[in-house]
DNA sequence: CAGATTCTAGAATAGTATTCTAGTCACACC
DNA sequence: GGTGTGACTAGAATACTATTCTAGAATCTG
């Protein structure tokens, strides 16, 4: 049975990669049969296992590759604010946004995939994670050392940060939700800003 | 083959949702075969497919079960405080504490069941969100029409309050978690309250 | 071109959710 | 006390889907 053309570089790896995506996003990942994925991306089974090796680490590997993209975004943001409260604005922006212009890719990451254990089934996960909390861990300890956040634990400060726009974004995904986005933005930021700024009774000391 | 005895009442309904909690947040929900759920409870296939009709809508009465005893503590502490910053903060410390205290419930509504479309496979969960979201709806707008909040959209309020101690929570129960969980409830609860307070340059107006 | 490696295909297998059939038990009614 | 009825239970039969296996094609290297 002749085919046009085959294997080259990582096309079909890529090709699964993407129709899992779209398959998981659209139908969660236990209602996503393998099958689907082999139509939409027209790969066998076979190959779907020699790229991947199972179900599981197929949904592993597209949590990575969405995770490095909200990631490399993530640190942009940081990396073009120096001054604490248009750096705090910006990465509740920056959250809300993406949720919004790649739904699908929010979705998995942050509704489907944030649940299960995916994170330990593909070894690039791990590293991953902790390079880029050591670069988010570089900047907010900056900003406390200078005096303009509060003086708390790490992870407390990303729960304080992330923890109601990342809420909010839920809903947002879910469709549960009224509030325009520019608006919560705006509010989001806000009320984020006033619970890690340094409070204002301690200013001066 | 004789049985002692049987079909009393809704023992055996009990048993089955017991062992089902058990297996959903030991291993998670897929990695749960309904057959490990059949021979912790002690049941037989038929008698869970009698009762609950399937995986899936077992799950969702296990979600509705703990969502209710969830709800209820939580109305609870807003019935005990009509002090906006005292209630906040038992709020945030009630949902770190039952975290803490019933770690199986909570890993099973906040991790597992917190993605999926669990929430449309009983025909209770829904009416019980309503009526919950209601009661903390009026609490907060009583509240905020006090002046003693910012004016937001309740999607917000409820954001902005349960976010940070929730994402918290959920790497608690993750085990990713170094802070103390007294520390973290007062550190939690301090910048909640900050946030959602009315701003200061408003106060008096 | 020969040999090696990577990749693909699709059938065969295995594991698990679900359905089905035949009961058993508790109770109401006569 | 018998008997009919509906809720409940059991476990085998079935259907579905992830995974494994074997053969072979495409590409690359020398």
């Amino acid at each position: 049975m002749p085919r046009s053309q085959q294997a080259r570089s990582g096309q079909r790896r890529e090709e699964i990669l993407e129709a899992a995506l779209a398959c998981f996003a659209e139908l969660g990942y236990d209602k996503a049969k393998l099958e689907d994925v082999r139509q939409r991306s027209g790969a066998s089974t076979g190959s779907i296992y020699h790229h991947f090796g199972g179900k599981e680490r197929l949904a592993a590997a597209v949590y990575l590759h969405g995770l490095k993209r909200y990631h490399r975004g993530f640190l942009d943001v940081l990396a073009r604010h120096s001054d604490a409260e248009a750096g705090i604005r910006a990465l509740v922006d920056y959250h809300l946004r993406w949720c919004e212009g790649e739904p699908d890719w929010a979705r998995f990451l942050f509704l489907v995939a944030a649940t299960s254990e995916v994170r330990s089934l593909d070894p690039g996960i791990g590293p991953q994670i902790e390079a880029f909390s050591m670069e988010v861990g570089r900047w907010f300890g900056e900003q406390t050392a200078a005096g303009r956040l509060r003086a708390l634990p790490q992870d407390l400060v990303i729960s304080a940060v992330m923890g109601p726009v990342q809420d909010f974004a839920r809903q947002l995904l879910a469709g549960t939700n009224t509030t325009d986005v520019g608006e919560a933005s705006q509010e989001l930021g806000e009320l984020t800003w006033s619970a890690i700024r340094r409070p204002k009774e301690l200013m001066g000391s």
